[in-house]
RNA sequence: GGCAUCGUGGCCGAGUGGCUAGGCGCAGCUCUGCAAAAGCUUGUACAGCGGUUCGAAUCCGCUCGAUGCCUCCA
């Protein structure tokens, strides 16, 4: 029997501002949208933060037996410097910029993006459609706005009429605003402005002459507006209706509100069952700013090449920081923080190591059938990541206290808390074992096993002199020696 | 200025009416030739001020602050 059975998952839902039961469109599959990056530059530490915890719904729909079909685009036209419809295409600025193809910026920053996601341990998607690649689609679907009277055509651009789709919809209920608040904040600029109402959003903007990615359309040479490319590809691939839609905060507005106007106005129904919004990732208590200077790289941490932090943390390592905190929380990343998570991942997995070789008893003395329940009620919890992780400290601290003879644990119970803890660590939380054995681990382990048995020689020898010197060289090599009861091992 | 999310012990971060997650640090202990590593033990904290309640970190109001979006400004 598939586990989503006999789990009940609930999920925040940002429309409704509730905790609500998971139930998908049809029974056993459930389709996801993602709302992908705009490919102009190096992705953006936050967009990592968003991708991942995403990836992790993804990762526990998965491990719950559902069939997921993961759809996240990639954003290479019509995403405007201002997302008022004002000013050049994010892409095409770049291009101008570099002197490069616009598509050779595409290029260059999806590289970037997929190798960043796969340094994270993120899964690709079931589907990453382009917004260049479906420009039929999105014609078609202005025509389809159109048609219904929800849009007007100025000048060669097309526009979405707001005031009029309020009137037989809800423009605002995703983000809780009120259109008459809107026009009531809004400056009057309509002399300059071709739209109706400053509301208005573009579906298709006119191309300039001198604008590179432009493209034949009923209405003349232009490029799709922002918006439109979620709405045509999420019903293209997931349908009218479809279950999960997700995102960062920031684009809660206008993005998302503006994809569900579109999808309203064109099919007649809400496209999304349930919304998702992950939080933002701040760097020591302020958002990152690369004008303030306040502004780290994936890249940068890894290498340690940055003025931020004292030293480099693996990928895994800024995985398990984030899952440390629920998606829908702000996060605040620093130095201090990245080092503590870096040793309680080192305890979570070093602990994984030793069940493999823990003594077996009879019976046992902790209810490991419950605590594995437990690790389920947690992730059931809209993702509760965090309280996932503190469930999992508590089988690392069982862990230590059966291998040192203090706590008992039967042969089944053993098996279970190895599989569970597989599950939940790699398979949902999306950690890896800490990295050992590239090309040269093996001639290093022998150099290894060589210093160690020689210092141990030293030590049984009473020539603490010379013991202490081979562990003293280790360590300003960076090389720490840890004595166990099961003999010495060594970390980088 | 508007909308939204939020403000938890030294740091990070769960919890949303009574049952006080977790990680890191600190301290003590065990182990050790000494260390390190590892393990064990330990913390009644919830921005401020009012209010509701038998009881609030948890609900309501106000103030202050943070972050995002919109506006303003430029």
């Amino acid at each position: 029997m598939a586990l989503y059975k006999e789990q009940t998952l609930r999920i925040y839902n940002s429309l409704t501002g509730k905790k609500e039961v998971f139930e998908p469109l049809h029974q056993g599959h459930v389709g996801m949208y993602v709302c992908g990056p705009t490919v102009y530059s190096k992705v953006h530490l936050g967009n990592c933060r968003t991708f991942m915890s995403f990836d992790m719904v993804y990762r526990y729909l998965v491990h719950l037996g559902y069939r997921v079909r993961y759809v996240r685009n990639i954003t290479d036209a019509g995403h405007l410097e201002d997302d008022a419809d004002q000013g050049e295409d994010k892409i095409s600025k770049k291009a101008r910029l570099e002197k490069i193809e616009p598509m050779e910026v595409v290029q260059r920053y999806t590289v970037d993006f997929h190798n960043i996601l796969r340094k994270f341990n993120l899964l690709p998607p079931s589907i990453e459609p382009t917004a260049t690649g479906h420009i039929v689609e999105q014609i078609e679907t202005i025509k389809l706005i159109l048609q219904k009277g929800y849009a007007y055509e100025k000048n060669g651009s097309v526009y979405f009429d707001v005031l009029k789709f309020n009137k037989d919809y809800d423009y605002g209920k995703l983000s809780g605003r009120r259109i008459e608040d809107m026009i009531a904040n809004t400056r009057d600029l309509a002399a300059q402005d071709e739209k109706n109402n400053p509301q208005d959003f573009a579906l298709w903007k006119r191309a300039e002459p001198q604008h590179i990615m432009r493209w034949p359309s009923p209405w003349g040479e232009g490029f799709p507006g922002w918006h439109l490319e979620c709405t045509v590809m999420s019903t293209k691939y997931l349908g009218e209706t479809f279950d999960i839609h997700g995102g960062g905060m920031d684009l809660k507005f206008p993005h998302h509100e503006c994809e569900i106007a579109q999808a309203e106005a064109g099919y007649g129904k809400s496209p999304v069952r349930y919304w998702m919004h992950a939080n933002m990732l701040t760097l020591n208590g302020r958002k990152m700013a690369k004008s303030t200077g306040n502004n780290l790289l994936p890249d940068e941490i890894f290498s340690g090449e940055n003025e931020i932090l004292s030293k480099p943390y693996s990928p895994a390592v800024v995985r398990f920081f984030m899952m440390q905190a629920h998606y829908t929380s702000i996060l605040d990343l620093s130095d201090e923080a990245l080092q503590a998570a870096e040793k309680g991942y080192h305890r979570l997995m070093d602990a994984m190591e030793l069940v493999e070789g823990l003594p077996e008893s009879p019976a046992s003395e902790v209810e490991v059938a419950q605590w594995r329940q437990r690790c389920y009620d947690a992730m059931n919890d809209d993702f509760n990541s965090p309280v996932l992780i503190a469930q999992l400290f508590e089988a690392v601290r069982w862990i230590h206290q059966v291998s040192e003879g203090k706590i008992r644990l039967s042969g089944e119970d053993k098996l279970l808390l190895g599989a569970t803890l597989n599950g939940f660590v790699l398979d949902v939380l999306g950690l890896e074992k800490a990295i050992s054995g590239s090309g040269q681990g093996q001639t290093l382990d022998g150099v290894m096993a060589l210093l160690i048995e020689l210092r141990n020689k030293a030590r049984t020898d009473k020539d603490y002199t010379t013991s202490d010197r081979i562990r003293d060289a280790l360590g300003e090599l960076g090389i720490q020696l840890k004595d166990g009861k099961e003999g010495t091992t060594y970390s980088l």
